[in-house]
RNA sequence: CGGGGUGUAGCGCAGUUGGCUAGCGCGCUGCGUUUGGGACGCAGAGGUCGGCGGUUCGAAUCCGCCCACCCCGACCA
């Protein structure tokens, strides 16, 4: 056994992905059982997450605000499925300043209640609306088994609310935001997601229609990766969201809420991660580049590092996030390890032999040993340091679609499915949609239907024979 | 909630047929030599053996109860 490397991905998939969450330190275990603490290295990828996220919904016109995170029982109930939904994950305040409260109050899940109560003072008139409102926030869901970032009891995400006059709006909305994740999830984490409407059995408690992302992690599993709801008028008739129309009219507003979670940052390591560790996309990476300089009297050093600082400066200049690995008492090697670890997607090296030659190297994360080093001459480097970034980057999204292509098979018989689920990724086929065959699937194959997906003319179930216009993707998930 | 497992130094473990001063590896501190793919030597620091109770001259070790965490299944972002 040597402590020094990760259990590789092909022996334990679920070990490797424990093991590299603790040692990269992305997160560790909390005192309280399902909680996690996001550490600093996590937290600032989470944060690049959000700012690339953010960034989005400002730019498709929506605000940020904070609601608060106690919500009175009794709203939880007002909403006929959503209470259903919610209501065994419940955490529950019953006390308060020493005295058992005259109502309980609940620990969030998510918001819908307590924004529809809101929305509801605050819509008047049809030129109140839209209503578009983010927030980012923490919540919980008291869940049965817990895995660091992919389910927690208590999780980061950002929330969505938003409130139309028209249905036809509304449904808009849920699309843009849907398609929002997915180029987020592409362009900048390089996650190749497949977006697409979740079936019934698999909607959001109280929504209309759900949709998502779906990522294929490299143990092929599913993971829903985002959500965007179309609420309908539901949350409107639970909460009284009312608005007098240009005919003065009285009409219930149409909603919708989306949220992308900290779980986004697993779909990140178990999409492009490998047995060295992880590998981090440089659009979001904390680091982008990892600066170690190599020495060994002290006159190398002084030589080396007045280099270093030099390249350090001028990288910060130029807008790239970067470290320098200045740490004495290890060894290059043990650094080159351990940034690979932490998924840094370039590695620049600099020794007394390349200040000699006025060069360095370049070394690429997603291609490791000799075949990722690249010696460049120091002038230009910065060209080269920002070509190989954006080539990481595209590589990582080629890489994982190729992956995930591989692991999609068209099945046409129910036979093939159950091979395809359980031992070779995602199925897709035509789908003739029924709750109750949906759930005979699940319970023998544990695979469930992901998303609908795009469908032209018409074909026979798989499952039931039957014809059907649509298709869908079942997988194992997360 | 069902099944399985584990609690001994920061981490990973040994010790568990009761026995004397509780040990090993990694990590940590100091000094020196090292440094282009996970360095080495020397000297150190660090423990209510998960908790409570019982048996005993004596408990990490035996018995009882409790607690916590991890893994696998039913629910979920």
């Amino acid at each position: 056994m040597d402590e020094k490397k990760l259990p590789t991905q092909e022996e334990n998939f679920s070990d490797w992905y424990n093991q590299l969450v603790l040692r990269a330190e992305l997160a560790d275990y909390s005192p309280v059982r399902g909680c996690m603490v996001v550490r600093p290295y996590g937290w600032a990828l989470w944060e690049n997450i959000q700012k690339a996220l953010d960034q989005r919904f400002k730019a498709t016109g929506h605000v940020n605000a904070a609601f608060p995170l106690l919500i009175p029982q009794s709203y939880m109930t007002k909403e006929k499925e959503h209470v259903e939904g919610f209501a065994p994950e419940l955490a529950v305040v019953t006390h308060g300043g020493g005295q058992e409260l005259e109502e309980p109050l609940v620990i969030r899940p998510t918001s819908e209640t307590i924004i529809g109560t809101m929305y509801a003072r605050w819509i008047q008139s049809y030129r109140d609306l839209p209503i578009l409102i983010n927030q980012w926030a923490n919540v919980v869901r008291w869940e049965m088994r817990t895995k660091l970032f992919l389910r927690t009891l208590e999780f980061y995400w950002q929330e969505g609310h938003t409130a139309h006059a028209t249905e036809q709006e509304a449904i808009e909305e849920t699309e843009r935001m849907l398609n929002v994740y997915a180029d987020f999830a592409i362009n900048e984490a390089a996650v190749p997601v497949l977006p697409g409407q979740k079936s019934e059995s698999e909607k959001f408690a109280g929504a209309k229609a759900t949709y998502s992302i779906e990522a294929m992690m490299k143990d092929t599993k599913a993971l829903q990766s985002g959500t965007s709801h179309f609420l309908g008028q539901n949350f409107a008739n639970a909460f009284d969201i009312k608005f007098l129309d240009e005919n003065n009219q009285l009409q219930y507003c149409w909603t919708t809420s989306f949220g992308l979670s900290t779980r986004f940052i697993g779909a990140i390591i178990m999409t492009h991660g490998d047995d060295q560790g992880l590998i981090l996309p440089p659009n979001l990476a904390p680091y982008q580049v990892v600066i170690v300089p190599i020495y060994r009297k002290d006159e190398e050093r002084a030589a080396v590092m007045s280099v270093v600082n030099k390249i350090s400066d001028e990288l910060v200049e130029n807008g790239f996030r970067i470290k320098v690995d200045d740490r004495d008492g290890v060894t290059p090697g043990f650094k080159f390890n351990d940034w690979e670890l932490k998924g840094v997607p370039l590695r620049i090296e600099i020794g007394p032999k390349d200040v000699e030659k006025g060069s360095l190297v370049l070394a690429r994360r997603d291609i490791l040993g000799k075949a990722g080093k690249s010696f460049i001459p120091m002038e230009g480097y910065l060209q080269a340091v920002g070509d190989t970034l954006r080539l990481i980057q595209e590589n990582l999204l080629a890489k994982a679609t190729a992956f995930r292509d591989e692991h999609i098979f068209e099945v046409s018989d129910y036979e093939t499915f159950k091979d395809v689920v359980e031992n070779k990724g995602w199925a897709l086929g035509w789908w003739y949609d029924d709750a109750e065959n949906e759930a005979n699937i699940k319970a023998d194959t544990r695979a469930t239907l992901r998303v609908f997906a795009p469908a032209e003319g018409e074909g026979v179930c798989f499952y039931s024979g039957k014809k059907t216009k649509q298709r869908a993707y079942f997988a194992r998930s997360y």
